[in-house]
DNA sequence: TCTGGGGTCCTAGGACCC
DNA sequence: TCTGGGGTCCTAGGACCC
């Protein structure tokens, strides 16, 4: 059997952990540059503020505002994981608020998924549903289930529990079934997940929404086709990517902007000892300006040879960059990806290439080890620029990094 | 005024090979 | 009149997830 467990309005519960007066209030966390809403407490929900809006829409009289803090999600979600780690010795974090784990089926499976939740009630204090099932879409289904109707653990463990299960479900809740094709299963009849398992057959299924859409169908029909990843397969690609604060003209101000994300990709890949084939730059206008003229450029450009290196991921972006802009238009956004991930030690050289000088491997993990220790950024090449960065991000609102900072962690006065 | 960031997989079509 | 058969690789775009 696998189980799904969640955390319920985890950003929003993040925050209440550490800031008691949030209890019981209606919280919303807003995205990155205080954007939209990305989490909402059960009270914002019940004040019907929907996922997403953008923050200028909703009406704040009540409602406590948070930005976003993923130091602090980050480090409780470890703490959440670990717990569920003692319950099988098979885990996949899938995000970081969820994972599956792999359990036997001989078991008291409801006596355990209470279990769990007391221990992470009690540990971390958050509340988590566990959803459990023999597939990895049943187990979603199931855990969807026991959020809805508050009973917090939901079994299927019969062909009975699943039949009445699926027929309960609208098709857009099934995990793997979005909003386009669940529109269109609507418009052809299928309201629930049970008439999408019973009313159509496999074949339409696999003409309709293809080899994705047949593995979902046959999860819920109770076949797995979705295996538990306990080991995380490599990375094959990260983007570092960032709105604006305000539009920016600069040539100046994007490189900067551009600079300081080639940077971060490459400490990423760095961390997780993966080297780039590819890098990706694009940067562009303001989508959501109908009435201006949009640009919105992009190029790849392969490495002579796979690499981490920061100088050199650096200025190919810049290189790219200069030949991309055009001064006349206003920018809002740009982003640095590396692509076609290889492991750093198995980097196939060309022929003319003789490889990272070893002193240049020294500064990069020298800088590395500076950062860590003093905060990112301490040591930085130069185009990052210092002082005021007009393009940097609006987070007025952001909380305490009461968990990974010790300048912030919380005081108690008795 | 004001709208996030980071991923994966699949398919079709084009370019190319012999 | 009439022009093969069998592959691979790459890319863009779409759909999905959190």
């Amino acid at each position: 059997m696998i189980a799904l467990v969640d955390c319920n309005n985890f950003y929003a519960s993040c925050e209440a952990l550490f800031q008691p007066k949030l209890i019981g209030k209606p919280v919303v966390v807003l995205s990155n540059n205080d954007g939209c809403v990305i989490a909402r407490s059960a009270e914002a929900k019940a004040l019907g503020i929907p996922m997403g809006v953008p923050a200028y829409q909703i009406d704040t009289q009540g409602v406590e505002i948070r930005s976003s803090n993923f130091a602090l999600y980050g480090d409780i979600s470890g703490r959440v994981m670990r717990i569920l780690a003692r319950f099988s010795p098979r885990q996949e974090i899938y995000s970081i608020d969820e994972c599956f784990l792999d359990l036997p089926d001989d078991i008291d499976l409801r006596t355990l998924a209470h279990d769990m939740r007391a221990t992470i009630r009690r540990e971390v204090g958050i509340g988590v549903g566990v959803g459990i099932a023999p597939t990895k879409t049943l187990a979603k289904a199931a855990n969807w289930k026991a959020k809805k109707s508050g009973a917090g653990v939901w079994v299927i463990d019969s062909h009975k529990s699943r039949q009445e299960l699926l027929a309960s479900m609208p098709v857009d809740e099934i995990w793997g079934v979005g909003r386009k094709h669940s529109k269109r299963l609507i418009s052809w009849g299928i309201q629930t997940a049970l008439d999408f398992t019973e009313k159509v057959s496999e074949v339409w299924i696999q003409e309709k929404m293809s080899i994705t859409g047949v593995r979902t169908w046959k999860e819920l029909r109770g076949k797995p086709c979705i295996l538990l990843e306990d080991i995380t397969p490599p990375k094959k690609s990260t983007m570092v990517s960032r709105t604006f604060g305000t539009g920016t003209d600069r040539l100046n101000d994007l490189e900067e902007a551009v600079a300081s994300f080639a940077l971060s990709a490459a400490e990423k890949i760095r961390k997780d000892k993966l080297a780039a084939n590819t890098i990706t730059l694009f940067f562009h206008t303001d989508f959501h300006r109908k009435d201006r003229e949009q640009y919105s450029p992009s190029g790849t450009t392969s490495f002579f040879s796979p690499t981490n290196d920061s100088f050199t991921i650096i200025q190919t972006a810049l290189t790219m960059l200069r030949g991309l802009f055009r001064p006349e238009f206003l920018y809002r956004k740009a982003g640095v990806m590396l692509g076609n991930l290889v492991p750093a030690d198995e980097v196939q050289l060309t022929l003319f290439d003789t490889g990272e000088s070893p002193a240049r491997k020294q500064l990069l993990l020298a800088m590395d080890a500076v950062n860590y220790r003093f905060g990112k950024e301490t040591v930085k090449p130069a185009v990052l620029g210092v002082g005021g960065k007009p393009w940097k991000l609006k987070q007025s609102l952001r909380s305490g990094r009461f968990t990974t900072c010790w300048d912030e962690i919380v005081e108690v006065r008795v």
